[in-house]
Formats: structure tokens, sequence, C-alpha cells
DNA sequence: ATCCTCCGTGTAATCGATTCCACAAGGAGG
DNA sequence: CCTCCTTGTGGAATCGATTACACGGAGGAT
């Protein structure tokens, strides 16, 4: 037999069914402990009966909880966020939290609208990782109390009440520029994210500065301006080839715009490493398919979506929690040159 | 003056500091004609100054209706899902809708899990790209009258109530045996994705009957069994490779295992497309830039969204959308051999 | 001048749960 | 035997909106 038709009954029918009152049967629902072994008998036998499942939308409603996250993030096309998107469902799934995504295409103004609807539905909490340097809107959100945490991408001047969940890549980058002066490399140029990102203008700084420790400046002419977009990192690479002294090595800031970089070369009839090198921020797996493949900089993401959602469930649930950053690593592959050393240094 | 704490007035402080009804605020905020012009500009004015905004929830709660869209996809970390995730948010948001995004990771139990919850709270439509053959769950709920739409793959025997959108691929897959033909490959072999998804058992079909078009049979040793997972396309690949007669080409049935496959044949130390060709069905803006570039069969992914969406919200809104089928493209790149009469033809 | 429409508005019921409070029954303790 | 406490239960208020219904007043028709 099966229980009729599912979803339409309400907690007033399972209370007929068992012969008790609603309030009963919420206690049941909800596990409280005093209700006779046999009304809960009853209660949850009707419940099966007639295919009962409480409303959410009227249980918020009353505990003012959604058990709802929300994750704003900047582009859902880049892997890397995917993996992010990934990550945070699965671990607030294992603390009974849903997750609801909005992507904001890296536009401000999609990225508000978003903040606005999810604020709106009342989520729990709202992880981000912000678009720009910060709209009023998200400000008045942290302002009102809504529980926040920004991954990867942060708003500075927040204050404490907003923990960061992100990677460090400065090391990293060191490492990076250090390879790349073993093999030779001195012309560097990186294609930069936006600069009211904070993963935009740190990138650059942390570049600029492991040239530094070589002795070796970043003239503006090796600074591409991006938007974590392909076709900017395309247009950029253009840029670049088209100098009297074009670059050894292009350094995307994120994945997109290395695969822009490597379309751009290929449609100059350009090699990778042969004529110019290529490294990107944001390890993926199609690197090591990529032709050749792509030495880049891996952050511990799922590690950063498990870590993020930690932190706002633990706002969330009254306690403070801090700051998160993990260290992302540099992962050589073929696209800067060939180690002689070594043949490869990745699987 | 900033509007003070957003986010906590009611329409009842609204109601009050415009020297109105609450049943006015109401009738403002949902453009109802009879409020006079003056009342109407109080009330606006009010919002503005307390920084008013409607609570969803309990709006939901008394119109039945959410305004949300659940969406089940197999997999958030295969880019063809991602893209068509994105779509549907895109098309979704132009009718006014939200989109819940439910990961299914290809398990089942996952699936059953994402669509209980977004049922719970009363979602208006479901949108599910089935991992499986149909979970009683999923079938109650279109019994329950849930509106429903399948979209890529689909629940045979399900019925008119639930329109299907999705792709047909047997034309390219045609042409694609019609390529590897010309090029002289006789020995083909498929990694097919689950049995139980259309798409998984389609597309061997269809690449079945089009090789008895050209006289070919397809040998059991020829069909690896795949879960749409780059591991699975490895394992496969690896298989085939060790068989006394492998294959001239392998054709994978989707963009995961194709990644797989190239792992498995870097692994072994043969190279594309000298050694053994590879095709895959889903085209993505890698596949440009592996080594070599890898031929593919494309389908319409964003329109497939638009579509999908429109016929759900068709479905909800009291009409009866028919199911849309779109033609799937082949992209001819080099992962299958040179054409000797032109260099490539996709740009 | 009287009656009948509209028009704008407010009061109160409602959506489907949770939960405070009151209360009845039963057992323990005096 | 009477009180007091514990335990299980139900009635009713509540969350924050929408909306059916009633009602008072202005204006037009007769």
């Amino acid at each position: 037999m099966t229980p009729s038709p599912p979803g339409s009954a309400g907690i007033k029918d399972v209370a007929a069914e068992a012969g008790v009152s609603v309030a009963t049967v919420s206690r049941v629902l909800n596990g409280h402990p005093s209700v006779s072994p046999g009304s809960r008998e009853r209660v949850l036998a009707a419940v099966e009966a007639l295919g009962y499942r409480p409303n959410a939308v009227a249980r918020s409603l009353r505990t003012h909880q959604t058990h709802t996250l929300g994750l704003v993030i900047s582009d859902v096309l880049n892997p890397y966020f995917t993996e992010l998107a990934r990550s945070v469902e699965e671990a607030a799934r294992a603390l009974g939290y849903s997750v609801i995504i909005g992507n904001a295409d890296e536009r401000p103004e999609l990225q508000d609208h978003h903040v606005r609807t999810l604020l709106d539905r009342r989520i729990d909490g709202l992880l981000v990782s912000p678009t720009d340097g910060g709209s009023p809107l998200m400000l008045d959100a942290v302002r009102a109390g809504t529980p926040m945490v920004f991954v990867d991408r942060w708003i500075p001047g927040v204050g404490v009440d907003v923990p960061v969940v992100r990677s460090d890549g400065r090391q990293a980058v060191r490492d990076l520029v250090a390879h790349l002066h073993g093999l030779g490399h001195r012309r560097l140029a990186i294609i930069a994210g936006p600069a009211a990102t904070t993963t935009g203008s740190e990138r650059v700084e942390a570049f600029r500065d492991a040239l530094r420790e070589h002795g070796t400046a970043l003239p503006d002419a090796y600074i591409g301006q991006g938007d974590f977009q392909a076709d900017s990192g395309r247009r950029a690479t253009e840029r670049f080839l088209a100098l009297p002294e074009p670059p050894d090595v292009v350094f995307a800031a994120d994945n997109l715009m290395a695969l822009g970089a490597l379309d751009a070369i290929r449609g100059r009839g350009l090699r990778v490493p042969h004529d110019i090198g290529l490294a990107a921020f944001d390890d993926i797996p199609w690197f090591v398919h990529t032709d050749p493949a792509v030495t880049a900089i891996a952050q511990p993401t799922a590690e950063l979506g498990r870590a993020a959602v930690h932190a706002l469930v633990d706002r969330i649930e009254g306690r403070s929690p801090r700051s998160v950053t993990l260290p992302a690593r540099l992962v050589v592959r073929r696209s800067c040159g060939e180690d002689t050393r070594v043949r490869r240094s990745s699987p």
C-alpha cells in the first residue's frame, strides 16, 4: 500500500490519525523527552502511513532557523570555485545544513542580487568570495549581525566579526619564481586579477616581492590587467607578445586566464615552453593534459571549503571562530621549460 | 542616515511608521491597484526608512509558492553540468525564480537526499538529471503532482507529466564514426556510462548502430563499463590497451572519462593520435588545449538549460509543455588522426 | 434629497509548524 | 488520607506575511 499523496498531509492530519494533539506530534518529531512510548509509536505509525513530511517553510518561520547556508561565489564555471562549492556542500550536509549557491559571474550587481535574495530567505549564514571591494549591502548585513565568513577572497577592514578562510600563496609564488630563475628565465610577466579583489592584488604583490628577492623588477608592461576570465587572459597575452621584448614566461593569476593565454599563444603559432613559458595560479585536473602540462600553484581547495563551513557554523551557533590560512604549493610540470635534472615532478 | 538595522523590521513596523494597516503595506508591496497615491508614497518612504525587506519564508508559507526551482544534477565537477547549472540559474532568474542546486555525485542515495530536502522546502518545481533508473521517491513526487522536468537524462515510462529536455547525439555519433572510418580506423571502442542512465545506454546504442551502417560490429571487449567519472575511464582504457588487439580509437561517453582515458594512455607512454585515437561526448573549452586537441560531440548546453527552465515554469504555471530535443554536433579536432585534406576544422 | 456604487482601508483569519502554560493522573512522602 | 511533585498531554499563542470580508465616505444617478 503506497502512503497516500505524499507531501499533502499536515501535522494536523497526523495528529488526527494518531489520536493525539499536534503538540505531541511535534514533540515526537523533534525528539522531546516527555512523550510516552505509546504515543510515540502511534505518531510514528501515522507519519509512516500518511507519508508525512514536515513543512520546512512553516518550521523556519516559527523557529527563525532555516538550516541553510548561502554561498556566493564569483564564478561557477571556474573549476576552482566548483570544487570549493562541492566541498562546502559536503561539509554543510554533514552538519545538517543545506547550501544555496549564488553565482556572481564576477559582477558586483549580480553578487548583490544573490546576497539580497539569500538574506530575504533568511539563510542562517553566508559564505562569500567577494567580487569587489565590498558593497554597502554586504557591509550592512554584517553590521546587522548576519553570520558571515569570507572564503578565498575577502574585504579588508570588515573586522573580526567576519573570519577569513583562504590560502596563502606567498611561499608558493616564491618557489615558482625560484624555479623559473633556475631555468634561466628573467623576463617574467603576470596577468593579474581585478585590483578590487584581494586575490587580484595579493598575487601580484607576492610575485613582485619574489622577483625583488632575485634582484629583478616587475615593469608595468609586464603586468597584464585581467578579470579572472579566459578572454582577459587572451587579450593580456596578446599584448605581451606584441611587445618589442616579450616576456620569457607568463604567470596567470587564475586558471581561466591561463586558458586564455594558451589560446593567444597558440593563435600566434608559438609553442610552449619553447617560445614562451606559462604558469598558473590554481591547479586543475586538466593541466596535466594540456600541451604541455601546466606548472601551477595548487590550493587545498577542499580543505578551504570545509574550514569555511565549520567557521560559519561556529558563528551561527554562537562561538567565535578565528580566521584560517592554509598554504598553497607549487606543482612543477613542463610548461616553463624542461628541468634538466628530472623528467617531470608530477605524476 | 543609514536605515536602522536592516532585516530586523517587520511589516507591522512599516505599517506603524507609515500610519496605515499591514494590509495596505502588503498591497503596496504587491502592486495591488486599490491603494491611494498618498498611502503608497508613505508606505514606500517607511520601507526605505526602515530598510524593510519582506520575509520570504512567511510569504511562502501563506502563498504556497517559494519562487524556487530545484536542480538535481549528477555531478557538479563535470563541466557539462556546471554549464547546465549556470544557464538554468540564468534563465530562472530572468523569470523571477531562484535555483537550489543539489549535487548527486552519481550516487542514487544522495540524489534522493536532495530530492527529499527540496521537496521539504516546498520548491515550486524540480529539474532532474537522474543518476539511475528512477527512485520510488521521485516517482511518488511526480504522482503527487510536483512539477518536474528531466534534463539531459530521463527515466523511461514516467509519462507525459514529465517533459524531457535533452539533446540527440545520434547524427553526431554517426558523423563521428564516418569521420573515423574516413581516417582508416576500423577497431573502434567505447567507454559507456552506467546502463541505468539513458545517456549511458543511448550513446552505446547510437555508436553500435553507426558502426553497423559501416558494416562493422562492436565486440563486447570493445565496450568498457564506466560511471561517468575519470577513474572509470582510466580503468576501461587500461583494459583496452591490454587487449591482444587494442582498438584504434577510444570513444568516451563523457568528458571526465575522456580525461581518465588520456591519463591511462599517457601512463602507458603512448601518444595520441599516433598510437591510439580518442574522442569524447560533451565538448569543453579545455579540449582545445589538450595534447592533442580532442575531437568531441558538442551539446547545445546553454540552450538545454534554458529550454528546461521554460518547460518547468510552464508546468508550474499550469500550461502543458512538450518535450524538447536539440541536436548535438561533431567538432573535429586532431585526437583521432590528422585529416589530410584540412588542417583543423575548429577554431 | 436619497440611494447605489465604487474606492480605499482596516480587522481578522489563515498558512503549518513550535512551544509556553495549564492541567490531569499517578506515585511518593508525610 | 492529604499534599506535593513528576510526567504526559492538549489548548492556544506565535512566527510574518497575504487576503477575504466588512465598512465608511465620496460621487453619480434618479
